[in-house]
DNA sequence: AACTCTATTGAGCAGATGATCTTTAAATGC
DNA sequence: GCATTTAAAGATCATCTGCTCAATAGAGTT
């Protein structure tokens, strides 16, 4: 009934000799063009569109992965993998430190880290969908790191209004936010975005009284 | 080749007739459940489940829509309409009042607005798919509030660093982000919204040194 | 060069999906 | 009560989509 079907490798576009990897390279290969697709187009990317940027077959995908879900997954685990270094909260609760650096320092190494396409928009299509590892991360995120940031704060702050989790979470979110108009709404990226994460940190540090070099 | 085919009214769940509605009715009918229906499961939700959840048969949704994407545009038309009410810009530029309490007034309104699960769900489908109406309210709102806004704060501004649209960005996307927690990422609501957004404005004019009573 | 192993292809299935078109029946006017 | 109008259902199409499986051929071994 078909009578043309897929019809990719064997020289395809360019004259590269794409046919028989080594399954862990060739695995890997999916993962990643699959990690730039579904950040593209959406989780509801189609397997055939896959197949045909990757140059191979879409039933070839299915030997590596016995399940769309299951390719998402590989896709999810790479994606999430890493992004939370294990030695921050060490870091954010050194208090040898200023804390003002210590901010400077986690919020450059962070953004750095997730003011990516890739990772911005398949985080929030996961969060869109529910996914159990968004869940899980955002909660990782908030015990490992925004949790010991209050306390840090808190253990500076000459105020006599208290820092609250939600005073962490605005400072976070609208640093954040950076990331969400450049990759999520494609607005175009801020000239400094260095400058403007240290001045969101001073904002936050000066309403509660901590000077820059506690 | 069915045999079994749609079979939705005549009765159905509830007792209720829903046959023959006047057009305008039911056109708005379809339209409101389908904001419903694509906020909580994307806009690639399928014409079938919506039907179904409206009762009527799939194909009834194409007599009043000739495509899905009209229907989508539909949608898109109903959430965005009337989300930025026009008399902003000018309260925003109300001198006679203080800053902190023009920025106090827009952003309970705004977050009362924006707050809610189906606009910030669609919207974020909507960035993600680069839709143009999505594009259009991101310059509008950076038009005739941010922009304004960015104004007001430099004609108050007391500290020798000068309010950037930068910082007018990050004191909104801080305030956006607690609705972005909530319902992209379905984390609990904050106890007191309105506290978290007066103090991200007391953050803000404090570190240009404005006094809240200017 | 023949042989083996298995990565990859090619063909296709079953169910889903957007859309079309004919038929049915609810409301309205006479 | 009957005819007319048209909202809605019912049937179905062409294509798409995840997935399966038998056939093919690339690369290493002998």
């Amino acid at each position: 009934m078909d009578g043309q079907a897929e019809r990719p490798a064997s020289g395809g576009e360019n004259g590269a000799i794409r046919k028989r990897l080594p399954p862990a390279e060739r695995r890997q290969q999916i993962i990643d063009e699959a990690v730039r697709f579904f950040a593209e187009v959406g989780l509801e990317g189609k397997t055939r569109e896959l197949a045909r940027r990757l140059g191979v077959t879409q039933s070839l995908l299915f030997n590596y992965f016995a399940t769309k879900d299951e390719l998402i997954d590989a896709v999810y685990e790479k994606v999430y993998i890493g992004r939370l270094s294990p030695d921050w909260p060490e870091r954010l609760t050194d208090r040898s430190v200023p804390l003002r650096y210590r901010l400077l320092a986690f919020y450059t190494e962070y953004s750095a880290l997730i003011f990516e396409r890739e990772w911005m928009r398949i985080f929030m299509f996961s969060g869109l969908d529910g996914a159990s590892l968004n869940r899980r991360y955002l909660k990782h995120l908030g015990d490992v790191i925004l949790h010991p940031l209050l306390a840090e704060t808190n253990a500076l702050a000459r105020t006599n209004t208290p820092p609250k989790m939600e005073d962490v979470w605005n400072l976070h979110g609208g640093i954040v936010y950076i990331g969400i108009r450049q990759h999520i709404y494609r607005m175009p990226e801020p000239p400094k975005p260095q400058e403007e994460i240290a001045r969101a940190i001073d904002k936050y540090l000066l309403f509660f009284g901590i000077d820059p070099g506690d």
